[in-house]
DNA sequence: CGCTCCCGCCATGCC
DNA sequence: GGCATGGCGGGAGCG
């Protein structure tokens, strides 16, 4: 119905929003004439349903803000629910469609809504990654069937997969514990060493799915004798009863979700396909298989994998054989275990310190300290629930408070703040979209997302990316090294992994980051696939550890994990068309995530800050100066950004993505390659600032401008496209909200251009968009324009220890920017462009997807879709830079 | 048309 | 018999 409406009503683009719409709407609006035979015409041609709609879809069911509509809508009710829900089921619902939800209801939802990934992201929202120890949650499945709307028999599903890897545990009749992700690292390698018995040597050895088949089945007689009946590990013991417990023929959803686990994490490619996964896991026959129980594997199989999904674990992808392509799932979770360490990150001292609430409370230090900063993101990023509050919170409040956040963020490591930061700028900016949008505040800019998984975001990509000139600056940030240089991701930190691997989970985090993230970068084609190459030394550490901290990027942090992990080998993804990938990819995942990670994998943009990534910077509106001289450094700027998305491209292009320094080159390549990915590195406007941002793609194509589009409606800030010709003009402009302005351009140009918001440039606490992710790039704005552009860049450099302002800061100043050859913006869309609806929302689409986040906060999103209007009115502009041509 | 996978029947076990 | 679990596969949605 939805559906129809979109079509029918809005015109517009059909589509894409729909889902998000869809709960708006319910909420909002009331049906329309919908149903007439019309519309049911209608309803099929609205393609609504893309792939990415449906990760919009889970997305926003998976934040709060969704869970809460749907609640009231349907029966949902908050948490506390247990008791609210009278009638469990769709009883209710149905009613209350009637009344309030018509649409929604009537809607009908679709299959795609009920799906058991979707479910299980709304259920893992529920509940903390990493729960504090202190605190036993304790699962009633009746309670959480019922709030969820579903019937039991779909928790069960859900909760046998998640005991299999000991999220949670079975405690008493209808009573389950949540573990979290605490013990997922331990589980995991536990796992991983129990399939390199059972399995390691085939896997280990093949590569190819067919090899791998083929071993399987060879070995699985041989080696794998027993291992079917018996769970791999298991986690279940304590039950006294055990006989009672293990009676039911060992629980083979639990079973086989480990063994599938299992194959993901000795096999090299960390690609399994499904068929392959039955005939392994088809217990007995292997020869004789029927067809039939090979059928019942298969969708079991995807019962597991869609759980294994939406904890980030895995990600679908195609493997392209003779026969034909395949379906497959790619490990992107974390691959090496550590020990405990990663398990949290609040345990470790140095990767992600802080907790929660300690990050809550350095933001607010930060603040202080910072001052300027007022984004005040909630904390409470961890708890998903609590991200929605925080949106919500902020969006509601004044920019003021989030700085504090950033500040926080700062403090905690470097790259956790930077990840912060730029989790704090998506989040504000998308806050500042659906809240205050309205007000240009300058105080926004970005809120550090104070959570966790914010800071992974942010994190990752800009200490890579960005970062030395970053690293200088700031002290905490430890990236440095690796950024510039390394390669070598191996190295990563244990925690970051397990983050990584937690990151993903996160889907339940609130954590806006994505959206904001998004913001940075939008790559239109990004690669995830790719991506699974190694990335770039530095970068790729400086991700990890974001992406283990912070929860909030998952989906980036799985990119960016998987891409770790599957590093060495250009997985299956390589071998499939880039483009398709790409697509697939996309359509599958949340691209926004990704973006960021490749910032993290800054190393391109390190060795060529300028080049690939389009920064996106906000500029004033008014100055798209961009221009020449601005231009350059405003590439480099945007080269954060872009970095992240050279490192995508690289990752996509694999190997090579490292050697090549200059990102310019790497970008060009995907763009010649990729069209359609554009890269934009959104910049937010700082939070409520001016609300410049700029978005410069990457690629000039047409495809950017839709990225860009996305990505704006992602980031809901207003995109304004500068033509390359019109930002040469301008100098670039420094929203002053940013803290540090972007000069995109050098000095001079810039500084003239400046001139609307350099007032502003002072503030550049709010820098926060840029220097997240393409810190790097980020150009370091001087501020204000009439400030030498030297002296500013000297701030600019600065990482202000606050995250956010550090961030960025650091990405004005950083050199890096400056020396990269960037590439020019270009403007694709004349300015008033900012972005048309369509292209934005597909844009918005796409990031979100992308965006694990898409666990973010789909409120954020949606109101930033909302707001698009407001957006385009807004001044962000979007620049594109020519990937290829730097300069 | 084939991939996905939702839905819910019904078996299994325990009380 | 009732209830909790969860195996299983028909068949529908979707691309």
């Amino acid at each position: 119905e939805n559906i129809y409406d979109r079509s029918r009503m809005a015109p517009k683009t059909p589509i894409k929003n729909e889902p998000i719409d869809l709960s708006k709407q319910k909420g909002c609006t009331p049906e329309r004439n919908p149903i007439t035979p019309v519309k049911i015409i209608d309803r099929p041609q609205p393609d609504p349903w893309t792939p990415t709609t449906n990760l919009k879809i889970l997305v926003s069911a998976a934040s709060p803000d969704m869970r809460d509509r749907e609640k009231k809508k349907e029966l949902f009710r908050p948490i506390e629910n247990s008791e609210q829900s009278d009638t469990p089921d769709s009883l209710q619902y149905d009613i209350v469609d009637d009344s309030t939800v018509d649409e929604f209801e009537k809607q009908r939802p679709s299959r795609k809504q009920k799906s058991l990934g979707l479910l299980c992201q709304k259920f893992l929202a529920r509940y903390p990654n990493y729960p504090l120890s202190t605190e036993k949650t304790t699962i009633s499945l009746d309670e959480v069937a019922s709030i969820l709307g579903v019937e039991r028999r779909r928790i069960y599903d859900i909760v046998n997969v998640l005991e299999s890897l000991q999220l949670v545990s079975r405690v008493a009749k209808n009573q389950y514990c949540w573990h979290g992700r605490h013990n997922l690292s331990q589980t995991l390698k536990m796992l991983q060493e129990a399939g390199e018995l059972q399995y390691g040597e085939l896997m280990t050895s093949q590569h190819k799915e067919q090899d791998l088949e083929y071993k399987f089945g060879e070995r699985k007689k041989e080696t794998i004798p027993d291992s079917q009946d018996k769970p791999l590990l298991d986690f279940s013991e304590p039950d006294c009863s055990s006989a009672s417990a293990n009676s039911r023929k060992d629980k083979s959803l639990r079973i086989m979700s480990q063994k599938f686990v299992m194959l993901f994490l000795v096999s090299k490619t960390k690609i399994v396909t499904l068929d392959i996964a039955a005939k392994i896991l088809i217990e007995e026959t292997q020869d004789t298989v029927d067809h039939s129980k090979f059928k019942t594997k298969v969708r079991r199989l995807y019962d597991i994998a869609n759980v294994l999904t939406s904890l980030g674990l895995i990600k679908k992808v195609h493997v392209t054989e003779e026969r034909g392509r395949k379906p497959a799932f790619k490990w992107i979770g974390p691959v090496e275990f550590p020990d405990k360490t990663d398990e949290l990150r609040g345990h470790s001292p140095t990767s992600d310190p802080l907790p929660e609430t300690q990050r809550g409370a350095c933001a607010q230090h930060q603040t202080s300290a910072t001052g300027k900063q007022k984004f005040t993101r909630h904390a409470s990023f961890n708890s998903a629930q609590p991200c929605e509050a925080t949106r919500r919170k902020v969006s509601s409040e004044p920019n003021s408070p989030r700085q504090e956040r950033q500040a926080c963020i700062v403090n905690s490591d470097e790259n956790c703040s930077k990840m912060i930061n730029l989790a704090a700028v998506c989040r504000q900016k998308i806050e500042e979209d659906t809240g205050s949008a309205k007000n240009s505040n300058l105080s926004v800019p970005f809120s550090l997302l104070p959570v966790p998984g914010d800071s992974d975001f942010c994190v990752n990509p800009l200490p890579q990316a960005v970062f030395p000139v970053v690293q200088a600056d700031v002290p905490n940030f430890s990236l440095p090294n690796g950024i510039s240089s390394q390669p070598s991701h191996p190295s990563m930190p244990a925690a970051s992994k397990t983050e990584n691997g937690k990151s993903p989970l996160v889907p339940n985090q609130p954590f806006l980051c994505f959206p904001s993230s998004s913001l940075f970068m939008l790559c239109g084609g990004l690669q995830e696939n790719n991506l699974s190459e190694p990335l770039p030394a530095a970068g790729d550490l400086g991700n990890r550890s974001a992406e283990a901290q912070a929860p909030v990027p998952p989906t980036v942090c799985q990119k960016r994990s998987s891409h770790k992990c599957s590093s060495p080998s250009a997985p299956v993804d390589d071998e499939e068309p880039a483009a398709k990938k790409q697509t697939l990819e996309h359509s599958d995942l949340p691209l926004s995530l990704v973006v960021p990670k490749k910032p993290s994998e800054s190393p391109k943009a390190e060795s060529s800050p300028g080049s690939g990534c389009s920064a996106a910077v906000h500029l004033e509106t008014n100055h798209p100066d961009l221009a020449s001289p601005a231009a350059p450094e405003v590439a480099n700027k945007e080269s954060t950004k872009p970095l992240d998305c050279q490192e995508q491209e690289k990752q996509s292009q694999n190997k090579d993505a490292d050697e090549p320094p200059p990102g310019n080159e790497h970008i060009s390549k995907e763009n010649a390659n990729q069209p359609f990915q554009p890269q934009y590195l959104y910049v937010q406007p700082t939070a409520g600032l001016s609300g410049f941002n700029f978005l410069f793609s990457a690629n000039q194509a047409p495809g950017a401008i839709s990225l860009a589009a996305n990505q704006l409606p992602s980031l809901s800030v207003p995109c304004v496209m500068v033509p390359s010709a019109a930002l040469a003009s301008f100098p670039l402009v420094c929203s002053p909200s940013f803290t540090s302005p972007l000069s995109s351009v050098p000095d001079g140009s810039f500084s003239a251009a400046a001139p609307t918001n350099l007032s502003m440039s002072s503030l550049a606490s709010t820098t926060p968009v840029f220097i997240s992710t393409t810190a790097v790039v980020t150009p370091k704005v001087s501020p204000t324009p009439s400030v030498d552009p030297q002296q500013p860049a000297h701030p600019a450099l600065h990482l202000s220890p606050v995250l956010t302002r550090s961030c960025s800061a650091v990405k004005l100043d950083s050199p890096v920017c400056m020396g990269h050859p960037v590439t020019l913006l270009k403007l694709q869309q004349p300015s008033s462009a900012p972005l048309t609806p369509k292209s934005i929302r597909p844009a918005h689409h796409e990031a979100f997807f992308k965006t694990p986040g898409s666990l973010g906060d789909p409120v954020a999103w949606k109101k930033n879709e909302g707001n698009q209007t407001r957006n385009a009115s807004s001044v962000q502009r979007r620049l594109e830079i020519s990937s290829t041509s730097p300069d």
